[in-house]
DNA sequence: TTTAGTCATTAACCAGTGTTAATGATGGTA
DNA sequence: TACCATCATTAACACTGGTTAATGACTAAA
């Protein structure tokens, strides 16, 4: 078994027979992504997933205007791709960039798409990857509908605890929904306050 | 068959065995909610969902200052019920109210866990629901991100046309995240420019 | 018909944000 | 060292949105 922290994570979820596993690692390859690196650009063909060994990646899309906007942040053990694009079939609009250097495991889509058919547990692993990402979503929304800018902020910082001090906070504004000057004087403002 | 309409609607995602279907429809309740009426309020236990035959509802959860924030509206086809919560197995934070006389039919969640195990259809369609789920979401996410307030209002007329006229103004702007001053306002200005 | 309730609109005021621009700090590179 | 790029901070200004309150339209109930 070549990635026994893997196994262990995917069976948390549902039991996976060892000879499906060692199908699924065969597909599996590595790659490391230096600083700054895209593992995706908007445009692109949405051919395949990965799963981050280690590192941190920033999702992000650009507006009309040439402006971007974070999606998120994904770290160790997160999945990483156009997950949308990909449940649609249609090329990406996402970004996806390494913000240090990383190493992920890399599958195929073409490759992964027949093991639905090959046994249920993949079924079971996509249904609940599915409900895990719609939940963040979720989350996210309500973020968005209940909380003014600190009150994300905070929310950020218990969540990608971790990521403080790696990311630029002009990325995090970004995340949060404001512009950088925004998010400086909103946490200037909460300084003095303390 | 009961619902010709229902399995014909689960029928496009994936194909469901006659005796796969016949069992679940022997688990379906048919319930007549009038205008006003809640499917769920915060605080309930999650213990069944529904698919809606016809009618609208709104889901909202209530912040701490005790002001409704409108997450969604369901309609026709639509699957209705505390999803997020359901998922996680907790008590319901979101109200479910019909807006206007609905019907629906009617599932226990301790009825339809074990269809999972008895047939892999039944996992693809949960998959896919969530798919979808999650789908509806990220789209939420970019409109929050990119858009601004009358282009949300642009894009709900199109994703909900059938409703504009069956749901109060003010709704509408908590759903798209403003007060009801603020909508009234930018209506006023965007009719001024045309 | 009268009354009460719901709702959209508008005005006035204020707090917060976007925008632009200037400043200073930091870190990497020639 | 000097230079450059990136980034956080702050100021000034215009504008948007939140809040409150008043008004009028409409509907349902008494």
């Amino acid at each position: 078994m070549k990635y026994p922290q893997l196994y262990q994570q995917f069976s948390q979820w549902t039991n996976i027979p060892t000879d499906q596993w060692s199908m699924f690692e065969s597909k599996l390859m590595e790659r490391i992504f230096s600083k700054g690196e895209y593992f995706l650009q908007a445009g692109d063909k949405v051919l395949e997933f990965g799963i981050i060994l280690n590192g941190i990646f920033r999702l992000y899309y650009t507006d009309k205007n040439g402006k971007e906007h974070i999606k998120t942040f994904r770290k160790n053990g997160d999945l990483l791709g156009a997950y949308a694009e990909m449940l649609m079939n249609i090329p990406s609009r996402t970004y996806i960039q390494a913000m240090e250097s990383s190493k992920i495991i890399l599958i195929n889509k073409d490759d992964f798409y027949p093991f639905y058919t090959k046994h249920v547990c993949w079924q079971i692993l996509g249904r609940i990857a599915a409900e895990r990402h719609f939940l963040s979503k979720e989350q996210r929304e309500f973020e968005f509908l209940q909380l003014d800018v600190i009150e994300r902020y905070q929310k950020f910082c218990d969540e990608f605890d971790c990521l403080i001090g790696k990311i630029p906070q002009h990325q995090i504004a970004s995340y949060l929904g404001v512009t950088p000057v925004a998010l400086s004087r909103v946490l200037s403002r909460s300084r003095k306050v303390k």
